[in-house]
DNA sequence: CTTTAGCACTCGGGGAGTATGAGTGCTAAA
DNA sequence: TTTAGCACTCATACTCCCCGAGTGCTAAAG
């Protein structure tokens, strides 16, 4: 049954000034509020209907209503307004996405910061591949007779390094070497697929040289493990003591730890975002995590290009302002997208002046 | 004046017992805790002195005593018996350092883990520069027509690199020019020494090659001055919640915001433990940070090679595990100092056998 | 001079009782 | 269907009071 042009009005003005006072909303408080021209007593009628139908919950049998899970549901779904961004916020946001174009996971983890401040609440932000990744090209550099400088870049573009030094010498054509050996034994295999038989054969092949192939294998290994892997970045968790729900110390500290420490389920957490394309809104109960059930979380996704995908997500009471934190984080999301689609140089100069 | 052997008896035992309780001491409790065979009516008397010399407090007048951090600060010159770790303890800790050699920043980050983890407070680590950096050498690795890879490497030997993607074509000869053109110009120089007018010059010998100079040259310039001020690593923070003097969710929120927020102040408080070697405890009111005035901080050094230093640290309440904490501390401090003054790669063989 | 026993005193914490007022549900009239 | 009126509920804040741990002081004992 579809709910009365007035009891969605009401129900908005209970949910929109619950997010703002963290009070429950009387009858004669809403009469004002709605700029319904009716009594309080009729809102009253409404207000015990909408609580029959599980939009709304009474703490006690005295005080106000405020939304239940339900109510934040039918609100978000139908009654919120999409929040525009000031002009301001979108320069802000556009500023601190564009100051430093670093290593990805440099780049996941202030976007989460970013987040974080933004809207005042705990952010996390991780990346996630979607595919197996592989190498793609191996360089040494020799840097003297005793050390030199592993480079591997993976086929997603993510290029790491490494200097090894040795307890003996190393000629330029034994790099050399090494390196075409590396790069018609290891490119393009997955993880899994770079067996220690695998090393064996290429170690033999090699003829004397300390395990070098095996050591910068395992570099490689290490490279791409993290990439598929990679840690969930948490940020602002101390804002959560911010909002009255919670004073209660016991409470916050649960929450917290679970953000910070528990990062294996904040994964799994962000799952959900992964599938569609646009904002995700988990209200209370409809997370799986236990620590979750009385919390509400945004999610949005961004690409990073290469069949990666990214998540960056906001963290917060059930009373929380869902049409602003929609609004800035999808803003990022796409932000991100952007920032990773386009090459990491713009073709543009990047001082003033060019000769 | 001397304090007499009973007295610093007492305040010991006030001091280890408010350590572990958070409650006041009464003088029939300690009567018992010190085991001296007076009667409570005696200790009462040295109470009454301690606390008139400023080593002890009373929350109010019929409350036992406690530590003021003048007593702390007794207490840890000559009352502390250095506590030793248990053989977990160490096996704990050596296995956790030996973990993973990954980059730089990474390890600071994972220790500062590792030392929150470890104690139960929050913890910080930092590293920082005592000297100015230079760039030892550029490579530039030829990927594909369109796009190549920037290595640079500091006199620190820490490197790192960046892959440009480019609108036009480059060939192999063009690089090496590039590259050698870059060892020429601006190996040597620190950052403020890299200036426009350098890479004016640079440039122009270059030729024709969209400002490519300029572009590695920046990237060069980023990575010195990110080594040169890196930042400050935080790590549980939450545990500040553990305590009960951080109980008052405002207080708690004071300090956790404090840590996670204004690095810059966290990098000032560092300072001191940068000149001595060994472990330096901060009591209350000794920290120079408003933030800090009623939370102690235990500080050690270590070693990073090449001149560079790094602090790491632990902040609680002032009643803390002194003892314990100094000992995990340093020890972890030192093992850090090993572990960077080996040769990135040790030369046993990494994996199992060799052929 | 130091230690001890005895005793009156202080003060924070906790529990019971009470007033307050916001907000409700219900009823009866418009 | 809406409104006014009214009795009722209940969380919060406040006061009052008791309890007990712990103190400081005094006077006697070692």
């Amino acid at each position: 049954m579809e709910l009365s042009e007035r009891k969605k009005k009401i129900l908005r003005a209970v949910v929109e000034s619950y997010i703002q006072t963290a009070e429950p909303v009387g009858s004669k408080a809403l009469a004002e509020l709605t700029g319904l021209k009716v009594s309080s007593a009729t809102i009253r009628n409404d207000l015990a209907d909408l609580t029959e139908q599980g939009y709304l919950e009474q703490p006690h049998t005295s005080a106000g209503r405020i939304p239940s899970p339900k109510g934040y549901r039918l609100y978000v779904n139908e009654l919120m307004e999409e929040q525009r961004l000031s002009l301001e916020e979108t320069k802000q946001i556009n500023e601190a996405l564009h100051l430093k174009m670093q290593e990805l996971d440099k780049v996941i983890g202030q976007a989460g910061r970013m987040v974080s401040q933004l809207t005042n609440y705990p952010a996390f932000a991780l990346a996630e591949g979607s595919r197996r990744l592989t190498i793609k090209r191996f360089d040494l550099i020799l840097v003297d007779s005793a050390s030199f400088i592993a480079v591997v870049m993976t086929d997603s573009s993510v290029v790491k390094n490494k200097l090894f030094r040795l307890p003996a010498d190393l000629s330029e054509p034994q790099l050399q070497l090494l390196t075409t050996l590396l790069n018609t034994a290891f490119v393009g295999k997955t993880l899994d697929q770079l067996t220690p038989e695998l090393m064996r054969v290429a170690e033999h092949a090699a003829g004397s040289s300390y395990g070098l192939i095996s050591l910068v294998v395992s570099f490689a290994m290490e490279v791409l493990e993290a990439l598929e892997n990679s840690p969930v970045y948490t940020a602002g968790t101390s804002h959560i003591l911010d909002h009255p729900e919670y004073q209660d110390v016991g409470k916050a500290q649960k929450l917290m730890s679970y953000l910070t420490e528990d990062h294996a389920l904040a994964q799994a957490l962000a799952l959900p975002a992964l599938e569609g394309d646009d904002t995700k809104i988990l209200i209370g109960p409809e997370n799986v995590a236990d620590e979750l059930k009385d919390t509400s979380v945004v999610l949005a996704s961004y690409d990073i290009g290469d069949g990666m995908k990214g998540v960056i997500g906001v963290v917060g009471p059930t009373r929380m302002d869902y049409a602003k934190v929609a609004a800035k984080l999808s803003y990022v999301a796409d932000g991100l997208s952007k920032l990773f689609g386009q090459p990491e140089l713009p073709p543009a100069a990047p001082e003033k002046e060019e000769e």
